[in-house]
DNA sequence: CTGAAAGCGCTAACAC
DNA sequence: GTGTTAGCGCTTTCAG
């Protein structure tokens, strides 16, 4: 059984003192005086009194904690997005001194936000219900990597449009023209926006957008390489692929080596994320780059400033993916 | 302004019932007969009522959170251990439905365990005091990764005696007499427990230990380039490595092929962890696999078992690390 | 500067 | 089965 922590009476008693006064000594030590006060330090130090910050929260008091909540779909904790998110948030918070309430998101929306003094949601596909609850509530609240219209709430998401436009208009740049693009999940925002961004390039450039030539595979890899079978089988094989993400990448890459297909004579790829699993392989994957740490960091600071109430109104910012150039691409040649 | 939320009072209130009924319904629904019932159900779902967590657990009910403690040491978050056992433990407690709150340790142990209902200690390393003080609050505690002697704590850990022991052992059977051992930090205790199995599988073997054969590289790429170019530097190359972790292991395939040395051939290399990282490469390196997933699953389990009282007495439980047979290991041929 | 006292929202006896 | 009530440990007026 747990034993009955020591609580502030203890130490008000050992002191000599009331309550009111150790109250206010762990608030603001220098608002107790004279020896009142060197009693106290001594005391708290010896008895390692530690208020319950479930009692200091029920009298109005912080927590030092904020909540992170991340969708729970399948493989979350595979995902590359995923992780990187907790660990640049947590690495966020931990600088600050704060700790971290992970939440994943089920179906139910159980998440009692009485824990945290503040929460970042991280993405937001299949609970914006949740969302809108909590924001209704008034907790203070940023949505990372994901653009908010409707409701007042602050976010920091990335320019997945201009990753998906870069990506595609660097293929064109080396002269493709036969541009397959593996996308995600079109419900996610960031998979649909990158697709939005291939179309554009495309049409930038005079090129005929062809349905044919976009796969949904989902970000996944079974599914993945169903759609390069299929255009295996039916010799449709084009000269460049734009992938949804790194890992995708990955994919196609063990394919080509299967079927002997040259990287990046026979076929460029261009990947997404930047994710350190493809940084050393046979092949250096070009791909653009997501500020996903970058990304957490500002949505905390933002946190931070609106718990503070430093910050009152909305506010969205826009962080820059980046193409990274390495040797998965080369210009057309034609065979 | 956070809008003041609402309490019990305004379910009550609202239903024509006591605080008291409200409060039984919603710990257990059906100890409240009927209209109430009907009439709680109805308005708990319309004013989306949610107990603060904080008053119920002043008043003695329960958060649904664990903690999850992990030493802060640098680069934590770009640790493959580190990552995976945060994954491990949010993913057990997941299935669980229970919350997971994560604290980094830092040098002045400000942990406040009034927020969990039980920890998990990942590892333990400079905040050995911090875990000595918690067990004497007597909060539910699990140590994963970690034999704890001293202390009556429960713990579940990998066998990684057995891991340095195998791993060794297994270039022995290849043939190698000639090698080094990359070391990690010996203040951590698998570092050092993968040593004394790389002294044991020598000693078996009748191979002599030669003290100039271990290097402690700390885990660090950069100690590691060091050591092996003055090993180049000095000729004093040996025929085969056994590296503290595959990310090591990485740094050594990235030496060998800048100097040109052919690996398995001139140089086998076995790893530790199984890391995704190494799957995909040049090589596919051969390591030893810990674990670690099932490792916080089972420290889960038991810890929830102690919440919940099912478990009184301290249990420790050692998991098997395997060796991953690929490619980086040959036989040892005279050159 | 310090103490007394009134809650914060909830649970758990204890009555009825 | 349901209501009444006494706290849980802490903060915060309000007096002194």
């Amino acid at each position: 059984m747990r034993t009955k922590s020591i609580t502030i009476k203890d130490v008000a008693k050992k002191a000599g003192v009331s309550i009111a006064t150790v109250s206010r000594y762990m608030n603001n030590p220098s608002s107790v005086k004279g020896k009142n006060r060197v009693k106290l330090e001594q005391i708290v130090k010896d008895l390692n009194y530690k208020p319950l910050l479930y009692a200091r929260r029920l009298a109005g008091g912080k927590m030092n904690t904020y909540g992170l909540i991340i969708p729970g779909y399948e493989d979350i904790f595979y995902s590359f997005y995923a992780l990187e998110t907790i660990r640049g948030v947590a690495a966020a918070l931990n600088k600050r001194g704060v700790d971290l309430h992970l939440h994943i998101a089920g179906s139910k929306d159980s998440y009692n936000s009485s824990l945290v003094e503040g929460i970042i949601f991280a993405d937001v596909i299949e609970n914006m219900e949740q969302l809108r609850r909590l924001a209704r509530e008034n907790v203070p609240i940023v949505v990372i990597n994901k653009k908010i219209e409707d409701i007042d709430v602050s976010y920091v998401a990335i320019d997945n449009f201009k990753g998906g436009y870069d990506a595609t208009e660097f293929l064109i740049q080396h002269g493709h023209r036969d541009i397959v693009h593996l996308a995600g999940d079109l419900r996610v925002q960031c998979a649909m926006e990158r697709l939005e961004g291939y179309k554009a390039a495309l049409a930038k450039a005079g090129l005929p957008y062809k349905e044919e030539l976009v796969k949904i595979i989902n970000f996944s890899d079974r599914e993945t390489r169903i759609a390069l079978e299929e255009m295996f089988e039916l010799r449709k094989f084009p000269s460049s692929i734009f992938c949804c993400s790194d890992k995708v990448a990955r994919e196609v890459l063990i394919f080509a080596e299967e079927k002997g297909i040259k990287i990046p004579d026979d076929l460029s790829i261009i990947g997404f994320d930047d994710n350190q699993l493809m940084s050393y392989g046979h092949y250096m994957l070009t791909t653009v780059r997501q500020p996903l740490i970058e990304m957490a960091e500002e949505g905390v600071k933002m946190l931070m400033e609106i718990v503070n109430g430093k910050m009152k109104k909305k506010c969205g910012v826009m962080l820059k993916p980046e193409v990274i150039v390495r040797d998965t691409v080369s210009f057309y040649k034609k065979s």
